[in-house]
DNA sequence: GCGGGGATTAACT
DNA sequence: GTTAATCCCCGCG
């Protein structure tokens, strides 16, 4: 049977909380996979998400320190940070930790809940996620936990099976390139590669 | 200043 | 499998 979908309203008494970003980034990068992530009246249920540690992480912007660039990373958790890849593709991360520790989470894959064709690839890799939910630079920075802010996060559904795996495009951060901070969902037609098969925990 | 490269995607051959 | 699109960031001089 199909479960009944969830409608705005019962996602904003779903919400996250400050404490919930607050975590280590790999516990928010598992907890987020079944969150949905809501911006312009369509919402979108992360499947896919990759977490970046601080400067000591070699595949991590942060490991420039703070720049024009990466300053929202050593910001409060539960901020976005958004930037520029390849010239084209906005990607979208959340600020974890504690401020000053520089630990994001890439938002990397979503299944469509509201307002999104009901296409399981409009949202299935990083930069199709923000362009189908109209994410971009001018989110950078914004308090996602804020009352009035226009993106923002709730519980939705609960994953029945992680798997984990190294993280996409990170080839040139030698070790670092394969630890495995790449979670997703089991199987879901969402995730946006072939996904990793090794079970977590 | 300049130049190389990147947490990607779609449209090719 | 390969490549263009496309541009900002960062390191170096």
């Amino acid at each position: 049977m199909t479960r009944a979908p969830l409608s705005l309203a019962q996602l904003r008494a779903r919400r996250l909380s400050r404490r919930f970003f607050a975590r280590p980034v790999e516990a928010v990068a598992r907890g987020l996979l079944g969150c949905a992530l809501i911006h312009a009246g369509r919402a979108a249920m992360i499947v896919e998400a990759e977490a970046y540690g601080g400067p000591a992480d070699l595949a991590s912007h942060a490991r420039f320190g703070v720049t024009a660039r990466t300053a929202p990373m050593f910001g409060p958790p539960g901020h976005a940070y958004v930037y520029l890849c390849y010239g084209t593709h906005e990607m979208f991360n959340v600020v974890t930790g504690h401020a000053g520790q520089a630990s994001a989470v890439l938002v990397r894959a979503a299944a469509p809940l509201l307002g999104l064709p009901e296409d399981p690839a409009v949202a299935a890799g990083p930069g199709k996620l923000t362009r189908a939910l109209a994410l971009d630079r001018r989110h950078n920075a914004l308090d996602l936990l804020a009352d009035d802010s226009p993106v923002w996060l709730a519980r939705a559904r609960r994953p029945p099976k992680i798997v984990c795996g190294p993280r996409v495009g990170v080839d040139y951060a030698g070790a670092w390139a394969r630890a495995p901070l790449r979670f997703a969902w089991s199987a879901h037609p969402s995730v946006s590669r072939p996904a990793p098969r090794t079970p977590w925990p």
